[in-house]
DNA sequence: CGATTGCTTGACCCCCATCAATCCTCGTGG
DNA sequence: CCACGAGGATTGATGGGGGTCAAGCAATCG
């Protein structure tokens, strides 16, 4: 099994501001799984009991609503820690991890992450520092989800997506969403997102073929965020 | 002025986890301000360098959208904390804080606080627990904000508003708002807001006395916030 | 006691959820 | 290699929720 020592993705996360001595001991006790496309990692109400590490793939973290339907908080990209907020509060899991491309995850027992957050400080400012940010992200999505229209919020989602996970050559997302992921991440209806990403097709914003996206008018798309 | 030491709203927060040493620098330092009903405390892009402590009052926390609407985020109560994610991520406020009532608030300037973070693992580790819970409530709010109609929304508000806030002997919620404030919050227009408080009004699941509020059924309004 | 602000109700219309039908795509097995 | 079935993608039709404008009404304040 490979070490984290040696993990690329480890200089993503907090798990740098570790000493070599946290990190062999980490290494020593961590396990690795290969979780496929559509699989959960874990869902509302699992009991965790410590952190994930994502070295590659991407994830999806979602809540089902109570009317039935999901709705995607967020996307997990590799280096991403996954499961802290539960193992903070020592809670089961609020929302379920779906991956959406194959994944590889580390998972770290639970104990081991508790002594370091206790003893490192530095490992536990740049925790604190992650959440923080994620809380920022959080109430930014509020205020979107409450004021903006389903349009403006699938062009700014395209946008993110752009910028987080990037393109190819051809401008194609490297990301691959289903039409039901895109309306579960705007809180629409998959027709109505499917409506509007035909309609930015035929203004030539975006072009589509098969699962690929890629951006044409990335200033049209973002005026339309804006709500123009 | 008064000092930490014997203020009662200290149990409330995590300053309970600091010692005796560490609460008296804190008191040496920190100033104590009015604030008085429709003040702000602070703004979006404000340098707040700093944590409030809110030893009297309410206040919201809400941010303007591009279309110019505020939406509030969350209300605080006397004993919360003010001002932690952007002190932690040393960035300026992505938020506004209006009083609501008039309050009392204690600042505390950055160092002190970062010092505590650093050399008191308790300290930092109950902080950590308060922006993890922060982080699940907004989470939940994103999906509710997603996915139910405004008229859950105000159901559910009217609950947590009850919960978090409580009522007098005669079942008045303890929390006046206006009714912009009360739109702002299920994120919806104020008409929209008034129309349906009367709706509730007319079945007798609340009654309406000018600012007061008081929950007549409040196993009705459960139902409707599940969406029955 | 004006005047400003907040509250309430009515009218109108558009966005979007929903239901339904069809088309496309892709994996599977014959 | 092709047929076929199943799930995803697309488009149409329809109705209701809720945003917006406008006009009265109540309340608060200098």
């Amino acid at each position: 099994m490979s070490k984290c020592e040696q993990c690329i993705v480890r200089q993503l996360n907090s798990l740098k501001t570790l000493t070599a001595k946290e990190l062999s001991k980490i290494s020593a006790c961590k396990t690795t799984r290969i979780i496929k496309k559509g699989e959960t990692l874990f869902d509302e109400g699992d009991h965790i009991n410590g952190v994930f590490c994502i070295s590659a793939g991407i994830c999806k973290v979602s809540k089902m609503s109570a009317n039935g339907r999901e709705q995607i908080i967020h996307l997990v990209n590799k280096g991403d820690f996954l499961g802290e907020r539960s193992l903070i509060n020592d809670d089961v899991a609020n929302l379920k991890a779906t991956a959406i491309h194959d994944m590889e995850v580390c998972f770290i027992p639970r104990d081991e992450i508790i002594d370091d957050l206790k003893q490192n400080p530095e490992f536990s400012m740049s925790v604190l520092k992650d959440m923080a940010m994620s809380l920022k992200n959080a109430h930014n999505l509020i205020v979107d989800m409450a004021q903006k229209t389903v349009k403006q919020r699938l062009a700014e989602m395209l946008l993110s997506l752009d910028k987080k996970f990037g393109h190819n050559r051809d401008s194609n997302l490297d990301i691959h969403l289903s039409r039901e992921d895109i309306a579960n991440i705007i809180g629409t209806a998959t027709e109505s997102a499917i409506r509007l990403l035909s309609e930015f097709k035929r203004e030539e914003i975006i072009s589509l073929k098969g699962k690929n996206i890629s951006l044409l008018n990335v200033p049209k798309l973002k005026k339309i965020a804006q709500g123009f």
